[in-house]
DNA sequence: CGCAGTCTAGCAC
DNA sequence: GTGCTAGACTGCG
């Protein structure tokens, strides 16, 4: 939790978030206590824990499902599969499946 | 709709 | 080793 690097931490981060759900930027760089939006929307590009990582669960702060290494589609094909409904690029009630930290 | 703010990682010199 | 650029974002005007 100290010698890891900001990335890292995101990406633990985001391993706490159980299928079905998802989260923002925003609140994962709110957790990093940090305001690192972009920061944090890096280190899943790069995302070196690909199928590890879930990073398709992270959206952004509107519920648009932003962008994705990859394709979009890919991403809301994903979010599709563990149940929740995207419609035009947007989650659908993405605050019911939002997780909190 | 457009600009500015904030942070990290990678590439260049 | 130090400096600059780019990026899956957000908030405000």
């Amino acid at each position: 939790m100290s010698k890891k690097s900001f990335s890292e931490k995101c990406y633990s981060l985001l391993r706490k978030v159980p299928k079905g759900k998802t989260t923002t930027y925003k609140d994962i760089a709110e957790a990093l206590n940090t305001k690192a939006y972009r920061a944090v929307g890096r280190a899943m590009n790069k995302n070196p824990y690909a199928p590890q990582v879930a990073c398709h669960r992270v959206i952004k702060s509107n519920g648009k499902i932003g962008g994705f290494a990859g394709g979009t589609k890919k991403k809301i094909a994903l979010l599709k599969k563990e149940g929740i409904k995207i419609k035009d690029r947007k989650v659908q009630n993405m605050k019911g499946f939002l997780y909190r930290f």
